[in-house]
DNA sequence: GATTAACCGAGACGGTACGTCACGTCTTTAA
DNA sequence: TTAAAGACGTGACGTACCGTCTCGGTTAATC
């Protein structure tokens, strides 16, 4: 997932092809020993544990070997983010309404156990302060609406939805208050919210 | 709004009226001059500009004089938006839809104005570490509901909705994906959209 | 020895004397920690086994401490050295020659006790970089004369010596050789060598 | 000047002459074009401005390269000095202490010019910890004394100086109160200075 | 009027993490 | 085998904050 220069999630700009590559090339193992000791720290302490040399010790990497293969600190954790954070697989069982309650529903199991994540937050605020990474979170964030995207598509070309069905908005009505109430006011995300929203976004 | 030892945004609870103070008061005018310095320095460079020495110095005053008003630097900062980000009146046109477009524009211009803010993700960092911190800003954006509930409850009121008209849910529905979209994926936020998430919401 | 702001050996400036001193004064005895730590380290593995994060540790001090009261690591080095290496005492047998043997007969015993010392070394380099450091050092191992200038002097008081009497260039004689077989070619320092020095400067 | 495998100045021990070389053969100029560049890099920044990497650059050579010939940066650096400093021929004006003078001018010159090189003062600190270095370095500068020592030795064979003259007592007597001077006590270092040496050290 | 107690500005305190740099070694491909 | 290139683990650097503590000095309410 960690890329020559570039910040994460970006793909490798063709590395120079003509003259190949030179020197040592970069440890194969060493991203996913740093991936791992991160995903590990995150887990015991929160972004607040993740520092920089104790990630190293624990990868058993020098820091200057992270910094080479990511250009921040975040791009790294956005990328232990990707690594952890399966994407959640879309359910075809014909019917947009009964996709899209299984889908919530997943979402919904996920979040319970994400409880007080502080990786999104943290990613978000360092987004504010470097461009690139506010890109790549952005990218990784409209990523993560693809199954839900992939649902709607479905039910358009078998004729279940409009052709005019507006599919970003329909993804915000479902996405949008899932964040709203996990990050921001604190209210609860269960199954019964879940349903009142999809029976909403697809009234 | 800084109140003696509890969390920003609680309410002073009764300071101990009966024996009244001894020895010297605090200073009428530091709260001010505090939260005016961190105002400016918010605006200047943004939370990450914004360290308590720097605050102490510019506000004229001791570090301790900060934190003997404010638990911590969030709690500061908390009070800090509090001040800056007066609540948008609610209109009163007499029907909802109107009233919803009015409120929603308002919000609009301010999320454009309020661009590249970064003290709103700070702080829904900062209370994954600080559960004072995390009740006290869940209170300030819940108060920061109260606008649009209002015009919901008038809309109610005069049967222009029905009485079973979920109320929570349209709040999320209207301001989820709104964040949404500002703090996560960076979609635009313009009229248009809030225009069409008032239909869906009314619907 | 540690000055406010100045470099090592400086002497303190008047701090300002008008306005007294105001903020938290600083720890008395943190000066005395840190040196004393600093001597046990340099003992321990040399000017190489100094860094400043184990120093800190080992004084129990910040290292934010260490630098508000030296401009430098060498400046605290050569601090450090100025504490361990009491001027040799002044003899007083009433005769210029029987004194200065004495005198140099301690300061050969000091050198084979100094085995393989690397501090001053160190800070003659640092002090290529450092102009402050210079002058510094400078004035310390041109205070290291005093003793041997002392005994010339008393000689010269007494009438034993003339009074057009070089005395630097005693001093370089007798110091100059010294140090150039310590530090440069290797070549042994011993009492005899030290001896013949004396005869030649007394010639 | 650089060795296979040896301390810098170490003769080279018959490079394996029998089984000739197999595999490629080393670049016949990189020594030279490594103490170029590290000459180069000298004069512009001193000591602290060679870094290996940067020497490797821009020398155009692998960092391997330079330590497959030099032991250690120091090493280097000592062969790089012995490049520079040519040294001083000795003048023959049939008379001891006119050569002296004629050499210490010559001294002083170049003393002068050295003005705050820093080369000699890291290799003695280095060598306090590499005793191959260590010695290395004091043959270099034993060797620094040859002029010197030949200038006493035709006075002796001439029957100008005495046979029981003490050579190395002399020239440390000249050299010694230099290097004190130029080192340590950063005192001037002039042609009279010079003179006096050479006249007290003849006396 | 004296005492007491909480405040004040200033700034030093012990910690912790940061990102950079240089070292000397190791691992590729190419000659 | 040696070359150039450059990645590797190690570890020190000096800076910047944090939130607390300690000064000498006010400023009231209480005694």
């Amino acid at each position: 997932m960690a890329v020559p220069i570039v910040a994460a999630g970006q793909a490798p700009p063709e590395p120079a092809r003509v003259g190949a590559k030179r020197g040592r090339p970069r440890r194969a193992d060493a991203d996913d020993a740093i991936l791992t000791a991160a995903l590990e720290l995150l887990a015991e302490a929160g972004v607040a544990g993740l520092s920089m040399d104790v990630l190293a010790q624990r990868a058993g990497v020098g820091k200057a070997t992270i910094y080479r293969r990511w250009v921040s600190k975040e791009a790294l954790i956005l990328d232990a983010l990707r690594t952890t954070n399966a994407p959640i697989p879309a359910p075809d069982e014909g019917n947009v309404r009964a996709d899209l309650i299984t889908y919530t529903d997943a979402v919904v199991e996920r979040f319970g156990a994400d409880r007080a994540s502080d990786v999104l937050p943290h990613l978000i605020e360092a987004s504010c302060y470097d461009d690139q990474l506010r890109s790549s979170l952005d990218d990784y964030l409209r990523g993560r609406q693809a199954t839900i995207r992939l649902i709607l598509q479905r039910g358009i070309d078998r004729g279940e939805l409009g052709a005019d069905t507006d599919v970003d908005l329909v993804v915000d009505l479902i996405l949008g208050p899932f964040f709203y109430r996990h990050l921001l006011t604190g209210a609860p995300v269960d199954r019964d919210f879940a349903h009142r929203l999809v029976d909403v976004a697809l009234r």
